[in-house]
DNA sequence: GCAAATTTGTTCGTATGTATT
DNA sequence: CAATACATACGAACAAATTTG
């Protein structure tokens, strides 16, 4: 240990928390516009590079977000969507996801809307294959969705199901269109396999290349991205299907209820 | 719309994804060192900015850390701690906290450490009023705990009670030591008040001051914290408790199981 | 519709500070 | 103490996006 006095903060974290105390506090309103780069240079007598790594600090922390040609303004913040993963735990259907996922959206008053499916047939890697508990190589079937929320793009889900299933009727699994019914109950009616419950295991990484072109957020990995694996369980105890799903960190949160718990109050923090 | 071609990427961007390639292809193993800074200014024919621009992109993805004084490395996975979010729905007692907390960690083989409480009395503010639905500065008792594994600090928790617990006799709740039981269970067994169930909710945001320090994980909002707040219900439908837990994102990640799930697979992904 | 002004983005050069080996 | 490697800071020039006149 060297105890020893704390040596001077460099001037750009000087600038950048006495800023970030200024948003904080309010006293720098949500939308509202900071001094330009030259403002603050003549304010803080500092270079404009200098400035310009305060205001990088505070990009990064999502306190403030930059325009060319207009400035830098506060975050406003996102009216959050908010989804239930423990919804339905009697019927096997799970939150936010397929035909429970319109109705939740709808009862929030959001608008919402669901591309058609992009199916493939593919072999499966080592992350799905583990969690669908099948061999490395064994075919699969894809069902790729983006989900938008009052045209805000809001999650990438991908589902994937044993190829089995297809062969053994259930052949709309490889048609690239919505199943209405939802695929879960499309499986039960046709092949008489009831899922019991499912796994979510909620894990939070940087976005790749196609998130932060889909979703609009930057592509430095400042907005990180949620990411839940669903495996997805029938009465025998095997795992039927694993979804994959993508929801952006700085518009999306999600609800667990476990045992009794009163109905949600709408309009909550 | 312009259509038109693409222009060329900048510099920094078309170096960052060079080395990008390079490390999610594993042709960069994890813990490997790059290039000095001097080295890439040479192999990519750039300024010595221009390259630190480009190394920050990576820093800024998690890609890669940088040591002064020894160079810029693979980022190295941390082996995660998983926390069950609807473990032992039956008993009331909810995951990852108190008692259930202490045996989770066992069972997977590490060494848990928590803090003695630090204990305050405190009037409610906005967020926490809301969801235990009292009115603001309505007296409130809360306990806060740092939580380690292994020696890595893994959790900021803190819980929030109504003064009135203590004033009916609950009065270990003031006392700055851990309570063995748990405090849901002290509080049963003083109060009669049985906890029913719970719901979660679950955010991600950037951290504060505090946390960086804490956690050791840079001010700079690159790794960004869940915060899960947990309001716990008596038989009555009235939350009784709201816990707040901080966990930094790149070390942890959550299940939750809902209807019949089979028991997970220890060494899974 | 266009040109000018404004504002942030990229790139270079240079010097000095701080941490580690 | 010296060498190495990243961190901070300044100055300068030009590019790209946007708004304004």
């Amino acid at each position: 240990m060297t105890g020893g006095m704390a040596v001077a903060d460099p001037m750009y974290r000087v600038i950048s928390d006495e800023l970030r105390q200024k948003i904080e506090s309010g006293q720098l309103a949500p939308g509202s516009q900071l001094p330009t780069e030259l403002e603050l240079r003549d304010r803080f007598n500092a270079s404009r590079n200098t400035i310009r790594d305060a205001v990088k600090t505070l990009v990064s922390l999502g306190l403030v977000v930059t325009r060319p040609g207009q400035g830098t303004f506060v975050t406003e913040r996102i009216d959050p969507f908010v989804t239930t993963l423990s919804a339905d735990a009697d019927t096997g259907f799970g939150g936010g996801e397929g035909a429970t996922y319109l109705s939740e959206v709808s009862r929030a008053h959001r608008q919402p809307f669901m591309s058609e499916p992009r199916v493939e047939v593919l072999l499966a890697t080592g992350e799905i294959a583990d969690r669908l508990r099948v061999e490395e190589g064994t075919q699969l079937v894809s069902r790729h969705q983006q989900r938008h929320i009052d045209n805000t793009p809001w999650s990438l889900q991908t589902s994937f199901y044993p190829m089995q299933f297809v062969l053994d009727g259930a052949t709309r699994l490889l048609e690239a269109v919505n199943i209405p019914q939802g695929a879960v109950q499309y499986i039960q009616e046709i092949l008489g396999l009831k899922q019991t419950g499912y796994r979510d295991w909620i894990t939070v990484r940087a976005p790749d290349a196609n998130e932060t072109a889909f979703f609009r957020i930057p592509g430095d990995g400042r907005v990180a991205v949620f990411e839940i694996f669903r495996t997805a369980f029938a009465e025998s105890g095997d795992p039927m299907r694993v979804t994959v799903s993508v929801f952006p960190s700085d518009r999306n949160q999600f609800i667990v209820d476990v045992g009794t718990v009163p109905a949600p109050q709408l309009g909550t923090t």
